[in-house]
Order: C-alpha cells, then structure tokens, then sequence
DNA sequence: CACGCCGTTGCGTATTTTGCAACGGCAGTA
DNA sequence: TACTGCCGTTGCAAAATACGCAACGGCGTG
C-alpha cells in the first residue's frame, strides 16, 4: 500500500545516512532517475529535502522542524526540559528523559553535562533494554504484558562484565527497582559510565517516562552518583504533577512481595 | 506531481503541531478517511508516525531519529568544502577550516590559493592556540571551561613581535573577537604573513568551527585584508544554516559587558 | 438495549505515477 | 577547440497504483 510514501521515506532515511546524487538514489530504490527526482522535488517543495551545494540531496531543514515541532509537543519533554537545565546546571552531568512507547523506550530529551562526555545516545532513538538505566526504570513499573514484549525483544548482548545477559537476571533486576524505587546503570553499556534513573508518572499515576544522571566513574563512581537520587526524585515528582499526578503512588508501585 | 508525497508530508506537519484523528486528518486532506488511513500506515511501517495511547496519530520516533541522524551528518568540512573552493577562485588567498576537537581547534580542510604559498598548516594538525586566528575565533565563543583548558596548554612561544605571550593578553583578546565577532593573525606566527577568521555555528547555536582566510603581508596588508571579512562572513553564515543554524545567535555569542 | 460514531477492509475504476527516450548542460579528454 | 560521456531534466503514453465507495464491527453513550 501506498508506494510512493514507501519511496518517499526511503530516500529521506538515505539522505539522512549522508547525501546522495539523484543516480544513487534511483538505484538505490531501484526506479528510474525520472522517478527519483519527481518524488524528490515533492519533498523539496515542502523543505523535507534540499540540494546541497555541491548538488547532492540532503535532509531540509523543514524536516528537522518538523521533528522539533513534534519533539516540543510531547507534554513530558516539555515539563521536563526545565528541570533538565536547571539540574545540569546543579549537578554538571548529562541528563536524559525517555518515553515509553510501545515495549521500547525512546530518548525524547537530552541535554549534555559540562565534561566533554560524548554518549552514543541520541533523541529519537531506543534505549537499550537491558542496560540503559532509564529503560529499566520504565519497564520495571511497566504493566507486565509490556515487560515481557521488552524481555522478549532484547537484545542481552554483552558489552561489559557488568552487562546483564538473561532474561531472568533482568526480571530480578526489574523487581529490585521496583522495590527501591530507582535504577542503576553499573557501566553495564560501557564500563567507565554510570547512571541513575527514576520514574516519571502521568496522571493516571502509571510511570510514562525516565529521568536519568549520567557521569563518567573516573569523575563521579557510582557510589556518589546515587547520592543525587534524591534530587533526581524532586525533579522527577515535579515533573509528574505537572503531568497531573495528584502525588498518590500508582498501582504499579507497590512493593511485589 | 506526486500526490501522495504531498499528503503524506502535509498529514506528517499537521501530527507535529498537535496529535490528531483519522478523521480530522482525513478532512484537512480533504479525501475519504480510508485514503488517510492507508497513507498513515505506510508511514506507520517505517515509524514516521505512531499511534498514542488514547488512539491519535503523533510524529512517530523514527522520524526524529533520521532528523538527528541528518544533522549528526552533516559534517563542517562538508558544508564548507564548496565555499572553499568558490573563495579560493574568487579571493586567490589559502583558506582553513577548522573544527573544535576537546579544547584543540584541528585543521580539517585547507585548499591553497593561486600563489604558491607556503604555509606550515596541515590538514590534521592543532592550530596554534595563541597565534592562529582560527583557533582564537573558535576559542573566543568556546565554553569557559574549554577555553581555560585551552589557555593553560597553549606555549605561549613567541614567534614574532607580535605573538601574544601571556595567558591574561590572550584573555583579553578572546574578549575582543567575541565583541567585534571576528578574529585576526597579525603576523603573529610568521611575520610576513596575516589572516582574518569568523566562526561557524552548528545547530544549536554554538561555534563548532572557524574559517580563516590567509594572505601575504606583502601581497594584500592586514588592512586589506580584512575588506573580505564581509565575504568571509557570509560564507561562514551560509554554512552555519547548512549545518542546521537557525539564524539566531547562540547565547554564547553576546558581547561580554 | 439501541443508536451513532469512528476506524477498518474489499473491490472496481480511473487517476496518478511510472518508465522510456530524447534533450541539454557540464566537465574532462584528445 | 572539438569530442565524448555522464548526469540531471522534460514530454508522453501505458498501466500500475491509489482512490472513493460502501459495508462491517467495535465501542462508548443516550
């Protein structure tokens, strides 16, 4: 159905990768050049793509709108984003907020400490399931249909020797962070970097997202990370009543005896 | 030409502004809703769109995450080689580029000018902290931190008289260029030789890289110059939009009263 | 309990889009 | 300078595609 939207996305997903001549593009989506450049002018006119200067075809900048424009609506990331800020400020590491979605967990925000820490995560991408703190947090609240969509998607590839590798080491791992209320990344990803996360709930009192602290254990082990959870906790109770949570914990919350 | 396209983008900007209906979308496309709904799940298969919990169609994360995905590539020395190439053949001057890497400005591209000209630069290379304009420009609008970091690795060895020699001078320089915007080489490595320099945005808004333009005092003085500063100017402008800058200046870039 | 709203599916038609082929600009080469 | 090949662009006719219609079913509401 609809093979124009097909071709549409793909060559948007290309010119993401990196630019491309028209003749890349058509043999890429295996049409002729005519029907390339006919789907691209539809997406020139509305800036989803443009030529660069040297003639290749780019992402336009009314993409990258677009994805701002939805970005800013999502209610979570709005209520968040000042607490991102003033708890970078604070604190000096890098901060992420994640959406539940589906069985995943997507960056919807993230904003960068003052160590020039480069994390490979990125806004708009999923979290890894079994390491990534905020996911875990999410999920570990999440109803269990979801948790086991999750379970079952991972990945558990080892990446450190902390790295959780099963299924069921990970459902422990889940009912630990329901009972404390928060979730650790024990350089689980890559062994010099640390998180903790914490809910975030949504008016029905269901944890719809993560906030997390992310620093480098050679500046902060993890020992002293989890001394901001505290903080972390504020910002995220915060950002939950202004998600319309009336402060009672939700259901899922309870401790599972 | 290509209908579709056309829907499937307007469908796109409208779930950016706020999540909708089958049936609104429907109606501002102003086409039956199976049309709409068959254009949606096309969409859907790539995760352009998704379906919120309360059933409307929302921006779906894989669109921002092929929108961040174009920005991350959207490399400096891409955007900048054609502008290299069309002020060398217009100016005949050498022209660098340079990228911040850490507290280091690098020289990332370089093309020489018609006379043979001899620079000591290499693609690569760090330019030097206290002497070289595109280093300087890129610094001046850096982060305090990276700029104290900067200052504290920089000799300081005095090439020529002109060469700044102390921490607290090349402070005050720094504050010069962000002031005036712009940074210059007065002989300051090789006496016989002079360069001009602006900064290059990325998408957030802050100063990613520096573009320099390279003459001999001999051939074109200081005070000449810097007549192309407008030109160069220009350049780095177009660039910086191509690298996702907005237009507005990022907060780093006011002058410091 | 019944009604109506909204999203979903099958199907035949015709609108849209596709592939072809020829044109033209540009650049590298003889 | 003239030639040649590459790449992007346009007109047109055929046909594949996407469209609207209408009926179905789930769900909340009166």
């Amino acid at each position: 159905m609809s093979q124009s939207v097909h071709r549409a996305v793909t060559i948007l997903v290309a010119c993401a990768a990196n630019p491309r001549r028209l003749g890349e593009l058509a043999d890429e989506l295996a049409v002729h050049k005519s029907t390339a450049l006919r789907l691209l002018q539809a997406l020139e006119e509305h800036d989803f793509v443009r030529r660069t200067e040297d003639g290749l075809w780019a992402i336009g900048f009314g993409f990258t709108d677009v994805a701002f424009t939805a970005l800013d609506g999502i209610d979570v990331r709005a209520a968040a984003h000042p607490w991102l800020r003033r708890m970078v400020r604070e604190l000096g590491h890098t901060l992420h907020l994640a959406e539940l979605s589906g069985s995943d967990v997507v960056y919807v925000d993230k904003m960068e400490g003052h160590g020039a820490v480069r994390m490979k995560s990125r806004v708009g991408a999923v979290a890894q399931t079994h390491t990534a703190s905020v996911a875990k947090v999410v999920l570990a609240f999440a109803p269990p249909e979801l948790r086991e969509a999750a379970l079952a998607s991972a990945s558990f590839q080892k990446f450190t020797p902390t790295t959780i590798t099963t299924p069921a080491a990970l459902t422990r791992e889940f009912d630990e962070i329901r009972e404390r209320g928060w979730a650790v990344d024990d350089g689980e990803f890559e062994d010099y970097i640390n998180c903790v996360a914490v809910p975030i709930r949504g008016h029905t009192g269901a944890v719809v997202a993560g906030l997390s602290l992310t620093a480098l254990r050679a500046i902060e082990p993890l020992a002293e990370l989890k001394q901001h959870i505290p903080r972390l906790t504020h910002a995220a109770t915060q950002i939950s009543r202004e998600l319309g949570w009336d402060g009672h914990k939700g259901l899922d919350s309870q401790p599972v005896t």
